[in-house]
RNA sequence: AGGGAGUUAGCUCAGUUGGUAGAGCGCGACCCUUACAAGGUCGAUGUCGCAGGUUCGAAUCCUGUACUCCCUACCA
């Protein structure tokens, strides 16, 4: 036997080991096995980015969950995936070609995309060496990219049959727009900052009267789509209006006076200017009232030919003007300093509008029923509870979904406008004639899909889904559901709720059975880690510092009941001294086994009660109570408790008295009291190292592999 | 505004059926005792946010209240 270092090295060892577990196959799935299956699919991180503490938290419990269970004897299988993350990856690669010059309409879609790839490849797997970094035991076999081909076979196949069920339609309606991106842009892409401003209160003449309306309004601009002013039906200031006509000022258009319940009387003056166009509240006015919808902007979001005068001029500018224009009209009656919280586009941080386009939707009503059902009844759980609530909420508020996207990067829509007949062929295979009208003269939809649509179908995609050949079929018959999904809660209804959704829908079985959410990691002071506060910690810095176990072990050390997880890096440091704890009390035991037998009677054997003494029997004990503790908190998903309770027993039972009672024996001149010992102790670190192994991996299989009791790799 | 979570030792947090307050880090003293100084032994530290209530007994249950945080929606 080598002699070991007196101090654990992790460098020494990480790589050595993951090559070596990966060569040999142990993370390899079976589509077919007489073992029970136990799965995870990994929530696949973007494929340009980099892994954070974020993703090493998340995947070092899927990493537990799934050591844990290949141990116990489960047929595991954790598939792992990127994602093509569509917004987020196109102006990533958007700012690179800008440094060089380059914009994307100048190089054109197709070239564009194929810069994108070339990103992807010189990029996509990045995250994966980080990830074995980490440890974790993923079947890379199976790896899929959201824009790999049968992924995309499954998003034509999902589209073409909801929109022949009439569950997709095309419709014009009012989104969150980035003006920098032209582009809709989702409800969770959209950051809300407190923003100091004003409210200004401007006047308008009442037709027929000297009398004025006096309106309150933080962006003044947009009166010039002004399509009625409103009063709250009971006013009775206003009675004597309701249904005349007032002039919006600077445009002289003439519009009507409405009365509706949504107005507050008691709010500033009581009347609210409505444009349907450019403001969400305003739009379902709009709606209900059936009032002329007046878009301003175009797609860049500068005022647009239904502005007049201020055609050109960007938002903020146009803003300027009619302020300074109704001043001159002696139409501004006051302004009031205000904030208000103003929605920011996350990926160019330009100031998100609501505009008016035209954009494909999903129906979501016949879809939510299910999918309600299936947590209220249980048959999926949430861990914490307290999230079945939140779920439940969303669920039963539930809009239709904008799934199209004006980006170039996704999957792009499979409908064919016919330029003739104004219909869309709808089809999984491109179509070369309408199939309305026959006619050629067809062209795709220049829109993508949201990036969640694609994820959305995650748990069944990454499986084969659609492809019914024996080998799909097979990883779908033994896999789904799956066992776990393992998330934050951010994305609890942006992602979770729809693969709910979707499974239900085309698999008719839910996704998985427990959804697993943890808190955030956030600074040691609670606040988020950012690049611009220069408080974000790099994973795989931790991981040269201390070792990937003494991260490993700090997450799941402090992983209380989804709470936020504030990390920090002294916590890291204790959990790097306790590994090192590990190894020299293994490297006593080892030390002490020179001239020890294995026992004939196999490597489990423990010598009976009678051959040994109280401290060996203790510590038996002990190791007894904390493989059950451990056991029962792993199937109760309470994950810090099972490593306090290895921490524990290791360090103040195992090192500071049993291995301090051993010391005389060992020295001791009567061989059977040694031998028996010996065997005592051999046997228990055996069992305490395979015990720690999902928590500390790395670690634990190289001291494993220096033990003289053992059958084979550690991990089986 | 609505919803959720929290308030326990200097710091970060445990404390699952109510029964004499716990851990890690930090701090103090002494130890190179043949696995480990990334170590060992010993030690100090808390009217468990505040106020009531139920109980023989409450950090734990109930009511109220203060403060903090998060999510969702934002008032023209």
């Amino acid at each position: 036997m080598k002699t070991l270092a007196d101090r654990y090295n992790p460098q020494e060892v990480e790589n050595k080991i993951y090559q070596w577990w990966e060569k040999s196959g142990y993370f390899k799935a079976e589509d077919k096995s007489t073992k029970p299956p136990f799965s995870i699919i990994l929530p696949p991180p973007n494929v340009t980015g980099f892994l954070h503490l974020g993703h090493a938290l998340d995947h070092t419990i899927q990493d537990l969950l799934i050591r844990w269970k290949r141990m116990s004897g489960f047929n595991t299988m954790w598939l792992p995936g990127t994602d093509h993350a569509g917004i987020a990856t196109q102006s990533v690669v958007e700012k690179e070609l800008k440094k060089t010059g380059i914009t994307r309409h100048g190089l054109g879609r197709e070239k564009f995309v194929e810069k994108i790839w070339d990103w992807k490849h010189e990029y996509g797997d990045r995250i994966y060496g980080q990830m074995r970094r980490l440890g974790d035991s993923c079947d890379w076999d199976r790896a899929t990219f959201t824009l790999d081909e049968g992924v995309s076979q499954a998003v034509r196949k999902v589209f073409v049959t909801l929109f022949k069920k009439n569950a997709i339609y095309k419709g014009l309606r009012l989104v969150n727009w980035s003006g920098p991106l032209e582009t809709a842009i989702s409800d969770l892409e959209v950051e809300h900052k407190q923003i100091k401003s004003f409210i200004y209160h401007i006047n308008y003449p009442v037709d027929g009267t000297n009398e004025f309306l006096t309106i309150a309004t933080t962006r003044p601009e947009t009166m010039l789509g002004d399509t009625a002013v409103c009063v709250h039906p009971d006013d009775e200031r206003y009675q004597h209006l309701i249904g005349k006509t007032v002039t919006v000022p600077l445009i002289n258009r003439k519009i009507k006076i409405i009365a509706d319940t949504y107005v507050d009387k008691e709010f500033g003056s009581g009347v609210v200017k409505i444009t349907p166009a450019h403001d969400f509240n305003d739009y379902k006015i709009g709606k209900t009232h059936k009032l002329e919808f007046i878009n301003l902007l175009t797609k860049k979001c500068e005022m647009n030919e239904n502005a007049g005068p201020y055609q050109g001029l960007k938002v903020i500018e146009a803003r300027k003007k009619v302020l300074e224009d109704l001043k001159a009209l002696e139409l501004l009656a006051k302004e009031e300093p205000h904030v208000n919280s103003v929605g920011h586009c996350s990926r160019s941080g330009a100031v998100v509008e609501p505009f008016l386009s035209e954009q494909w939707f999903m129906k979501m009503n016949d879809l939510a029923g299910p999918a309600k059902r299936v947590v209220e009844s249980g048959t999926i759980r949430f861990e914490p509870e307290s999230w079945t609530k939140v779920y439940l909420h969303w669920m039963n508020n539930i809009e239709d979904w904008c799934v199209s996207r004006q980006l170039w990067w996704g999957h792009r829509i499979p409908a064919w406008l016919c330029a003739d007949c104004e219909k869309n062929t709808v089809s999984e295979t491109d179509p070369t004639t309408c199939e309305h009208c026959g006619s050629q003269k067809i062209k795709q939809d220049e829109d993508v899909l949201d990036t969640w649509f694609s994820s959305a179908l995650w748990p069944f995609s990454t499986m084969g889904w659609p492809n019914t050949e024996s080998h799909s079929a097979e990883t779908q018959q033994t896999f789904y559901p799956t066992n776990y999904l393992v998330t934050g809660h951010d994305i609890i209804f942006f992602w979770v709720a729809r693969m709910i959704m979707m499974g239900l829908e085309f698999k008719k079985d839910v996704p998985f059975r427990t959804v697993y959410i943890h808190g955030l990691v956030r600074d040691s002071q609670g606040r988020k880690m950012s690049k611009s506060l220069g408080n974000s910690v790099d994973p795989i810095d931790m991981i040269e510092k201390y070792g990937a176990d003494a991260l490993r072990f700090t997450f799941l050390a402090h992983l209380y009941s989804g709470k936020d997880l504030k990390f920090s890096e002294q916590r890291v440091e204790g959990y790097r001294n306790f590994m090192n704890k590990v190894w020299n009390g293994s490297r006593f035991v080892l030390s002490n086994l020179h001239d020890f037998k294995v026992p004939v009677e196999g490597v489990n054997a423990l010598p009976s009660k009678t051959e040994i003494s109280v401290f060996d029997q203790w510590i038996i004990a002990k190791l007894a109570e904390v493989e059950k503790q451990v056991h029962d908190c792993l199937e109760a998903e309470r994950f810090s408790e099972a490593a306090t309770a290895l921490y524990q027993f290791v360090w103040n039972q195992f090192c500071d008295w049993y291995i301090e009672f051993t010391k005389p024996i060992m020295n001791s001149s009567n061989a059977a009291e040694k031998q028996a010992t010996q065997l005592v102790m051999a046997q228990v670190l055996n069992r305490t190292i395979r015990l720690m192994h999902p928590f500390c991996p790395f670690l634990t299989e190289e001291i494993y592999a220096n033990l003289p009791i053992k059958g084979e790799a550690c991990i089986i």
